[in-house]
DNA sequence: GACGATTTAGACAAGACTGTCTAAATTTAT
DNA sequence: ATAAATTTAGACAGTCTTGTCTAAATCGTC
């Protein structure tokens, strides 16, 4: 049970790093390469490492692989956590507020390099690996969307909203936000910043226009004035 | 100009059956083992023909991921603008009709074998090929939403529907359709047909909760007798 | 400075794949 | 039936890749 020689940082300082190396470069490859195509040669000349280095720390391809998307999806899962915390729950301005969350979501999650990254991992590898894309799945959409679908529901409790269901809600509002993205998605590219924002204020808008406030309109003061109190 | 021997059947007639059946497996091979991983001897033995025979055809692996490439933008493109062409111009009633045709879209276009094949290559091979893309690109986008677009357009014309601008309501009438089925599509899966409808018919009536009729109830009434004067 | 762990370079065997070639077999149309 | 075109099976060279092995070099720590 003890540790008898070293407490806990048995291994050496620069261990950890290379591993992060190789598996930041090896993130890169497979995506632009597909697993069969990936060169375990140049995964480990982009990490700045030997080949021996690469098998010594993952053993395998496909070890290395599963240790590439389990990496990206813990790092992305951080990211959209984060964002989620910016939800804006007692709103100012509605709908500007909202396009600030999407966009955020996109920027910092969807569009940055691990979210890319991953998206196209499970999109190129997904049926290869039934086993390793279902612990995805658990640990990716399964948790972040109850987490979104939460927010919304606290914002429909709030009389910011008029939604029957806050799980099809979320999964809408991103279909909305996104939707002017999708070709772009697809060809793996990255969207401009305006595209973006374009995209996002056109969604939020038309999403208002289903879900804002609609039954009666002394509705939000009562239950701004119960947060308040 | 006139053909001197054989009027136009000048290819034999197993010829041209030998070049799709090579090509339709090609497209399942790539697609399920990526452009680096499909194996030629493979396409082959699921084409029924001889190795020879895919390099008699199309002479080259580059060569042939093109060609398929190229079919199933064909085919799909067909079954989108035969779908299109159902979609409800004078709509009895217009949530029905609108579910109707999402439904029909996503059955006959995007979930079927062409489908789900094409948008698995681009997704993949995208950024390997951007000039082969960007022809995908103009041919089927290109085309297939300004013609969705302008249906919308001519509902909106008949006051079925409140829109501003057609081309985004359609991309969003897509992104709230698919709302439900974004997962399934990443990992490449198939939704079963109740998913399709739970998530068209979820989409559809956010989608008119959003642009349905609202300005004046009377509207209707007056485009409507003018379209059957 | 010395020790243990880690990393490196390079060689290596085993296997897989592409694309070509040839000669025989088969199909198609006349 | 015959001639032309097409297809087939198999061998083949050349290249590439994975994963292992070894001996030397380097790193971090005491």
């Amino acid at each position: 049970m003890r540790a008898s020689v070293s407490p806990d940082t048995s291994p050496p300082r620069g261990h950890e790093a290379k591993r992060l190396s190789i598996v930041d470069a090896a993130a890169g490859v497979f995506c632009r390469e597909g697993f069969a195509g990936a060169n375990i040669d140049l995964i480990a000349a982009e990490a700045g490492v030997s080949r021996q280095t690469v098998y010594n720390h993952h053993g395998d391809k496909e070890k290395l692989f599963m240790a590439v998307v389990r990496d990206l999806t813990d790092r992305c899962n951080v990211g959209i956590f984060a964002t989620i915390a910016t939800f804006p729950d007692q709103p100012g301005d509605l709908e500007a507020d909202l396009i600030g969350f999407a966009v955020r979501l996109n920027q910092n999650c969807i569009c940055n390099r691990d979210g890319k990254f991953l998206r196209k991992l499970i999109q190129t590898e997904g049926e290869r690996y039934p086993q390793l894309f279902a612990e995805w799945r658990e640990q990716g959409p399964g948790t972040t969307w109850p987490a979104i679908a939460a927010r919304f529901a606290r914002l429909a409790y709030g009389g910011y909203l008029t939604i029957d269901d806050p799980d099809v809600a979320a999964r809408q509002f991103f279909g909305l936000v996104n939707a002017e993205l999708q070709t772009t998605f697809m060809l793996g590219g990255t969207p401009r910043e305006d595209e973006v924002v374009q995209s996002a204020t056109n969604g939020v808008r038309t999403f208002l226009r289903a879900f804002g406030r609609r039954p009666s309109p002394g509705n939000v003061k009562k239950h701004t004035a119960l947060a308040n109190a």
